[in-house]
DNA sequence: TGAAATGTTGGGGCG
DNA sequence: ACGCCCCAACATTTC
């Protein structure tokens, strides 16, 4: 019988997984790599590492359920693959796609070498409803411009087919030797992942209760509830996404069959609302496999020398710790820290203030995000601050500057996001709660309060910052011209 | 998937 | 009854 290794990296998953379902027949391996790279430039962060870390042990859990054993090993993966093809004389490798640049380099060197030896090397799609090359203009060119995007995805229909999910595997050789889980030291030192416990289910049978609860409470109104942040309206599968433990596929057919058997009036607006959204998904990984410079460059060449602070270490501290004096601004900050999560419409508040109103780099806030975020993923962090900053694909005009006290009073109009995570404001009244330090002295008495001592004065002047940013914006805009 | 400045409208108070 | 002012509410324009 024909051995396969099949190689997990971002689809952490038995069910529709088309690699892993080719394999089925064949005596399969599976395996997981760990390869850290402290030159990469975008390492995997802290809060990644805690996901990676309890998704493995899920995986493992589930594969042994199956009658096989996940193979985990440490070292770079060309090398690991041919030791482990010279172990057990396997004859091919599968695995599922990956779309990122040092991923695709990666990948291409191994298809090389290995074919070259008369190793089978075959890649599948899973992680993204369309390829990226099958969604073109007319021209034959990426598209740049969301809403086109959407409009031809939608006409090529979202794909809902999945492969039939695996419930019993070969065994696996006891004598191929694997690392256990715990030596990749994955979980931090130091215990700022307490409260991640709370929040998080990693792997597949998470991935699937979230999206079962998702739809259950909140699909019926997503569209009209999913920018306030006291809401949990999302559907918080960013994280399961990016590691595979469901495929969008998987998605799109759930929303669909719930849509089959809803009689709710208006679902199906917001359920388009939803699946708009995970098309924003694929957009930005569709981005950075036809322009994988934006990582560390902006889309917009415009933008190439914009003067982005890139030092100002006190003004970045006070922006990560949630430390500005603004309580929207400082309760998603504070939020990320303490769920590696901040809900969608504050990531733009915060990034917002960063790249706008601060006039930091918008790398700066890409890279705290990625170190900070379960859901880091290499195409949405780096077209999402670009978006923000106003220099990449369909990005945010440069006047697009939020202010982070009409966007908190507007989205959490009664405090309770605030109020959560900045809990030594939580006794103001909603009417001073979204701008403190306008609030009168006996107001602030009476809550306890003492801007400056035990909540810190804003940070910079909205106002003027705003007028500076927009100057800014528009000399390097005229200059480019 | 903005905010702020500016313009317009219409109701109410008032002489 | 009328004009005038104020100003909130809404619309439009500009950045």
């Amino acid at each position: 019988m024909q051995k396969i290794l099949v190689w997990f990296r971002r689809d952490l998953r038995l069910n529709d997984n088309p690699a892993l379902h080719a394999a089925k027949q064949a005596q399969l391996i599976p395996v997981y790599i760990h390869a850290p790279d402290q030159d990469a430039p975008w390492q995997a962060g802290g809060a990644s590492n805690w996901w990676l870390h309890h998704s493995l042990h899920a995986l493992a859990s589930q594969l042994k359920a199956a009658g096989s054993r996940l193979i985990i090993r440490r070292g770079d993966a060309r090398e690991v693959l041919h030791q482990l093809i010279e172990e057990t004389g396997a004859e091919a490798v599968f695995v599922s796609r990956l779309y990122d640049p040092a991923s695709i380099a990666r990948d291409t060197n191994i298809k090389t070498t290995l074919t070259q030896q008369g190793i089978t090397y075959r890649s599948f799609a899973g992680a993204l409803l369309f390829e990226p090359w099958q969604i073109l203009t007319k021209t034959n060119s990426p598209y740049k411009v969301f809403t086109p995007f959407w409009q031809t995805c939608q006409k090529s229909g979202l794909p809902s087919d999945v492969t039939p999910g695996i419930r019993s595997l070969p065994a696996v050789s006891t004598r191929i030797s694997s690392q256990r889980l715990e030596d990749l030291h994955l979980l931090p030192t130091l215990p700022w992942d307490t409260q991640f416990y709370d929040h998080w289910q990693p792997g597949e049978a998470g991935a699937q209760s979230r999206l079962r609860r998702f739809i259950k409470e909140h699909l019926s109104e997503y569209e009209d509830a999913r920018d306030f942040p006291a809401q949990g309206a999302t559907s918080a599968l960013s994280p399961h996404l990016h590691f595979g433990e469901i495929s969008p596929r998987q998605v799109v057919y759930a929303i669909e069959h719930a849509l089959n058997t809803s009689t709710a009036p208006g679902v199906r607006k917001q359920a388009q609302g939803f699946l708009r959204e995970l098309v924003w998904r694929e957009f930005t990984h569709h981005i950075l496999y036809h322009f994988p410079h934006t990582t560390h460059k902006p889309l917009n060449p415009r933008f190439e020398n914009f003067p982005w602070q890139t030092r100002r270490n006190k003004v970045l501290r006070q922006w990560q710790q949630g430390q500005t004096g603004f309580p929207i601004i400082d309760a998603g900050m504070r939020e990320l820290w303490a769920t590696g999560s901040m809900h969608n419409r504050v990531r733009m508040i915060v990034a917002s203030l960063l790249t706008k109103n601060l006039g930091m780099h918008w790398l700066l806030g890409a890279k705290w995000f990625w170190d900070t975020l379960v859901d880091a993923d290499l195409a949405q962090n780096s077209f999402n601050w670009q978006w923000v900053a106003g220099c990449g694909a369909d990005a945010a005009p440069y006047f697009r500057i939020f202010n982070p006290v009409t966007q908190s009073e507007k989205f959490d109009a009664d405090g309770i996001y605030i109020r959560r995570w900045v809990p030594e404001l939580s006794r103001l009244p909603n009417k001073y709660l979204h701008a403190p330090w306008l609030a009168p002295a006996e107001e602030l008495h009476s809550a306890g309060v003492v801007i400056g001592k035990n909540y810190p004065a804003p940070m910079c002047d909205l106002k003027h910052t705003r007028e500076e940013a927009l100057l800014a914006y528009k000399q390097h805009t005229r200059a480019a011209d």
